[in-house]
DNA sequence: CGGATCGTTGAGAATTTTCAAGATTAGTGG
DNA sequence: CCACTAATCTTGAAAATTCTCAACGATCCG
């Protein structure tokens, strides 16, 4: 695991109006008065190095954000060292709502690149729900998205094999990482180690890197040193049994 | 698996003033107004047998739920009839919620013993968000918290052992249950076979019965034929190096 | 150079699955 | 009441998967 490191924040704002997320095809548009609001609800950026911790389980943060740029996951630790990721997060998704709403986090965040996230206040959700009842639901709407994702990987960690369960993850952040535009047609570079990919899928190391192994020797991934390329969405998705989450326009907050 | 059998609906309707589920203490209490639109919001009362099927992944239903009483179950297939079980709902859970705001189900929900329903509909959610705030608040309160609960899942089932996660399960379900009344304080009665429990851990029916019968003999739970009975939630904990759910006061919509 | 991270490999050990069979119980139709 | 079926739980043993242990190679960086 690396070895987490301090956040730094800037104080540089992107402008929301000119959101270089919100014209991709994937995010609805948004009323000109939601922007105005979001806007105002937006406090400040927040930019982390590769491998800071985000959030941290247990904190009782008062920030909730949404990915601007980058790479990071989802994880829970066990009191022995014992690490599962539960997520990959990518531009365009909210991270902190649960610590935001039920007070204390139940899960960390950790970069997996540089990455830059707009931070919002916890106080001024109340608001945001009381006037804004298009954000409201575009936020309850963002997290049935994740607990339907969390229902995939479940379903994966429970019943496939390790070589589909692998298979699996490759086109799941592949496909998530092609919509929001974070890797090019031809260059479908994911910066994440084995040991990511251990934790996410339940296995040891030792035996992920066999497995890794296979789908390399069927060309369906290209493994470099801390990363890898997908180069066969299709091949992955047959070799999970896996359909593919339905990508509808989503809002983006 | 049983064979779902199909819901049969009732025109009973529990007024919501005098709702059973609400006094306890695990249930934030209403304002007048908002219990005014609940009663408004919610058109009827489902019920159905043991082992049916309330909602069918890749349906789209035109209506949510809330659990009155009963057990039952969340779960996803794969083509060739893996099956891997989500998580339980009880009384006071919402259901439904994904298919309402994305469309199409991702997964399906049976019954593990007669249920209740609680019917709202789809097209008044917006109306809700729209005048109540409060209640929209509580509804993504709901999908956070059950998002909270895949991550606790999905941790067991990547990370613990066989013995461990089958004594999480049964901690975990026994503690949910006990917070709603469902298991009185020495009848801590779970209707669920071997194979749901295989189905939520990940292992084969076979070695759940083996794991199973472990714990029987370290007497923390005893099986019967269609349940069993928790007989030490701090054993179980502790076997499965389980901290317990933050069991905070929530909303009941 | 020395330390740290990351990936790779072989081999034995442990866990888990699969296969096959049987016991028990409850419900059903004759 | 009985024969029969279906569901559930059990058990043993072989097979397959996965884990642990123990190295080692490569790269990067101060």
């Amino acid at each position: 695991m690396a070895k987490p490191q301090e956040p730094i924040s800037t104080v540089r704002k992107h402008d929301c109006a000119k959101c270089p997320l919100r014209p991709l095809p994937i995010f609805r548009a948004f009323e000109q008065q939601e922007l105005a609001f979001v806007t105002r609800f937006k406090k400040g950026e927040l930019a982390v190095d590769k491998g800071a911790t985000v959030l941290v389980e247990g904190s009782h943060s008062a920030h909730l954000y949404t990915v601007l740029s980058g790479w990071g996951f989802r994880f829970k630790l066990m009191p022995d060292g014992r690490r599962q990721i539960l997520n990959y997060v990518m531009p365009g998704d909210l991270i902190g709502l649960q610590g935001s709403l039920m007070g204390e986090m139940q899960h960390s965040v950790e970069s997996l690149s540089p990455m830059l996230l707009c931070v919002f206040e916890r106080d001024q959700l109340e608001e945001l729900y009381r006037n804004h009842p298009g954000l409201a639901y575009d936020i309850t709407w963002l997290a049935a998205r994740e607990e339907q994702m969390l229902d995939e990987n479940l379903l994966s960690v429970g019943r496939r094999s390790a070589l589909e369960r692998a298979a699996y993850l490759m086109a799941f952040i592949g496909s998530r990482a092609q919509a929001v535009g974070l890797i090019g047609r031809r260059s479908l570079e994911v910066p994440i180690t084995q040991q990511h990919v251990a934790d996410t899928l339940g296995l040891s190391l030792v035996h992920t890197n066999k497995t890794i192994r296979k789908l390399s020797n069927r060309k369906l991934i290209a493994w470099h040193d801390g990363g890898c390329t997908i180069l066969d969405m299709e091949g992955l998705m047959v070799l999970a049994r896996w359909e593919g989450l339905g990508q509808r326009v989503r809002p983006l907050v």
